[in-house]
DNA sequence: GATGAATGAGTATTCATTCAT
DNA sequence: AATGAATGAATACTCATTCAT
């Protein structure tokens, strides 16, 4: 009978599946207390406040989510296969729970201005990564030397999220990971032809 | 399709107005019609509910968007020059309209999922534009023909919103339409060098 | 079926009822709205919050039980005649209104000490009255010339509320207007002996 | 009767310290406890509940202060220097302890009426005090036979705890205690001239 | 005796929408 | 057409008290 779940990450996965469930406006915290199988007055023990329970969810999920990544990159030689791994391990990492995805992409973006600032915060680690990316590919003469780190972070972020969420907004029906390739070499070559 | 009543209109750009100001959340209906300098209950003689007037409102403005774009398209012989065009166009005319760029990038967004769903119906109607541009280019041999046409309107699509969203969230600082040629470059191009 | 008493009366009559029937701390909003047959959003057109009701039920009773008092006094011609006359109407107008009577001398007490600086304001205008029959009293000799006017004041109201109090507590079992004599010949003479 | 474990009085010491300085409604007995140095649960071994720490904290403190003034007053030939006696020492055991005469004067009248209640049953100890003052000064024939007892004990009281409250409420900026000579002539002689 | 983590009941306030005028 | 007063559903958070250790 004892659960030995630390309380805290019993109730950010709780968050998790409540608001996949019901979405972020039907996302009362006595129904995130309940399927956590504590009494509400317990959350605010772990929590300073509902907010508290997103932001706390979204830093432990990315935090894992980055760290997973980081380390499949460390070991790759070149940027482009650096990339395709990132690209790759983004997709499988939200494939693999399907109540993430749909809090991740779709429902946390409905959160206030605050609230969206303080997550964004956290996924500057990500974009870092990408820029880190970006750096080696320019050093080894993979990518372009005029290229606009920036610029080439925000497409590179922006196709990965793209694709991502029009994946969910589909019902997560067809296979997200199968499509890494195929972004990859989009984001490497772009759209046109090599001689152009 | 449209309405022809001045108040129509009055209403739409108060709620443009409104919500640019005071944020998603904010913007009670009791606000927009000061605003509008109507009574609240003539907000409701030229609205469903609430959600109709922020549908309506993007249906109006991304309905001229898209309109002005394809105008312009029209005239350009390449898929590149029309895809050029488009960004051009698109950051021009967010850059051209301040409040609207908040409520379109980040305001809109907070909405729930199923005004969000009601918003990407109108959407559509741009990616359709963005998919002929492809398929013009895949035609004219400019794009590679193993193309992907959806995967690439989600990385175009996706690095576009992603550098305006960047861009109004740093406020607006820099100049979003000289980056239009850039983001156009890494679109055709990608990341990698010419020869890879 | 149409009730002309404008609605800020209603309200502010239906919180006296509801505090002295259920106690401070069980006097919800809703109930209070109930007693005052409007929703409980009609409140907030009429008071800007919970504590906003209670301030000005206690500014409308307290402000017309000073008026009524002043003008009683006015006409006296002594310090004495009108130092009973404000005893004795300050008596029966308590116990003309046993619902008021409780809620003044028993519930509102109970309100955190903020609310209670906000009541004491209006009380100062009562304490002015007492005070200004003080000075009148020094003036034609009717009291004595070393009289401390604030520690005079002190003893009036205290004795007063004192036995307002005890006969509320007693359930206004007994006939609070017929002690007025008495309370104002010990006010006047004190507890001693003509000759000490 | 007295509870002599030193847990007991350190929880009271404690609920005095907190109580003064965050109110009322703000003294949470975890606050208490952490003021007198030991566990939540550890209260509920010496206190059957909240309201018990606050009726024992006045018992205690009334009871020490009851005993002190009744030994000073027996020593006392007349009516008249028992009242002074009393008045003195209740201004002087006040302003002795600034947290105490907070507590009593204005926090612990926010109290709900029951607890109240049960405060008024401890006072009946002082007030017995004064009345049989009163009955003394009869007696001697200090004071006047036609006394209500009574009503007597109600102004006294209510202008002594008037005048402390009014103190509390600056304060506790004057000296208190070199108020007490004033307002024992005024409780013997009242606001009138002698020959009156 | 002592601890402190866990409990769960209870309520003021907002705001989209209506409808009598 | 236009008004705006009235409606009423819906929810995060606190804190006195318990009880397994």
């Amino acid at each position: 009978m004892k659960n030995n779940k630390p309380k805290y990450m019993q109730i950010i996965d709780a968050a998790v599946v409540i608001i996949a469930q019901n979405g972020y406006h039907q996302a009362q915290v006595s129904k995130i207390a309940k399927q956590a199988g504590v009494a509400d007055g317990t959350i605010y023990l772990y929590f300073k406040n509902k907010e508290d329970i997103l932001v706390s969810l979204f830093q432990e999920k990315m935090g894992t989510f980055i760290e997973k990544i980081e380390e499949e990159i460390a070991g790759k030689p070149s940027a482009a296969e650096k990339l395709l791994t990132l690209i790759e391990k983004h997709f499988e990492l939200l494939a693999a729970d399907h109540h993430l995805a749909i809090v991740t992409q779709l429902e946390l973006r409905q959160s206030n201005l605050e609230l969206r600032i303080r997550i964004n915060e956290v996924l500057k680690g990500y974009l870092k990564l990408i820029e880190s990316i970006i750096h080696t590919g320019k050093e080894t003469g993979e990518f372009r030397q005029d290229l606009d780190v920036r610029l080439a972070r925000q497409m590179i972020f922006g196709s990965i999220d793209e694709t991502a969420t029009t994946w969910v907004m589909n019902d997560q029906k067809y296979d997200l990971a199968a499509l890494a390739k195929s972004v990859h070499t989009l984001l490497v070559k772009g759209c046109g032809t090599a001689h152009l």
